[in-house]
DNA sequence: TTGAAATCAAAGTAAAATAATCGGAATTAA
DNA sequence: TTAATTCCGATTATTTTACTTTGATTTCAA
């Protein structure tokens, strides 16, 4: 029940790459030096950000990575979807219309699994990285300290 | 961020026993035939159960499991939480008050991660066992025909 | 034109979590 | 007493996760 490293470090990344690729693309050893995550990792994660089409890339040097859409057209369910797959905490044949389930006629334990998974789907679908980039924003502007503002959180 | 065998054969556990012992007590080995779970296996399980203080047990002969209190007063969320633990998706440090995340303070994704722990955590908890034998028996009443009820679901 | 900077791709590996299995001791009703 | 049952701890097998490794390909810039 527990979301792996690929959608916590994946999500971090695309909030980097939208904070970070306004002019120019960022490159996966940047974003890996400031979210403090392996390269070659770091590279997997990417990747499928891209076969999603959500970033997209130019190659060689000063090449990197930028979004490919506005943040208010990528939503957090779309994020961690490319890279956890299938968001369901129960993946049940009996709640698809023609998925074959022997016992479904009177299966109960079915609409708790449902219910689950609505509301995990509701929950990541009704947030975009827009607005994460305000709130990176807000809580940036209300720091007036000298604080070292590289420490990082590495949930 | 799936819910693991031990939620899913747990909570049809706990529903078989909630509708098959209401007199006597039901033993570990009519459980699993019934709900097709091993039994070696489905012990750990209702071990967990028991010392979540939700069933209890009487041993020797003619021994087994019953409900330790109301169905109305065991929620989802009880049932599951005892057998795969916490809960939420991500356990995040920066959520507690206490706990200590370097990076906390300009943490954007913890509010992600809240947001959906708070989601399952609000779904799982508004459904009692009592509901889903309501519903169980609801699908029963439904059925006119010679069906094989004993095709189960394994879900 | 050439070398460095980068993405791209696929395979391999180590550690952890999950899903069981197994053997036997303790308890109790008949 | 005996058969049925819970209880308990250890062990093993399987799967998933979290990386690492290797090497190729593309592109820019000096």
């Amino acid at each position: 029940m527990k979301l792996s490293t690929k959608g916590r470090y994946g999500l971090r990344a695309m909030l980097d790459i939208a904070l970070f690729s306004r002019s120019e693309p960022v490159s996966i050893s940047s974003i890996a030096s400031r979210e403090n995550i392996s390269e070659p990792y770091l590279e997997q994660l990417v990747a499928r950000l891209k076969k999603a089409g959500m970033i997209k890339s130019r190659r060689g040097a000063q090449g990197g990575y930028m979004l490919a859409k506005e943040p208010e057209d990528i939503s957090v369910g779309d994020i961690l979807r490319a890279l956890e797959g299938n968001l369901d905490a129960v993946s049940c044949p009996g709640l698809k219309d023609d998925g074959d389930c022997a016992g479904a006629q009177f299966c109960v334990t079915k609409y708790v699994w449902q219910r689950i998974n609505e509301s995990i789907t509701t929950a990541v679908d009704e947030m975009h990285l827009s607005d994460l980039i305000r709130e990176s924003q807000k809580l940036r502007d209300a720091d007036n300290s000298e604080a070292e503002q590289d420490k990082i959180c590495l949930c």
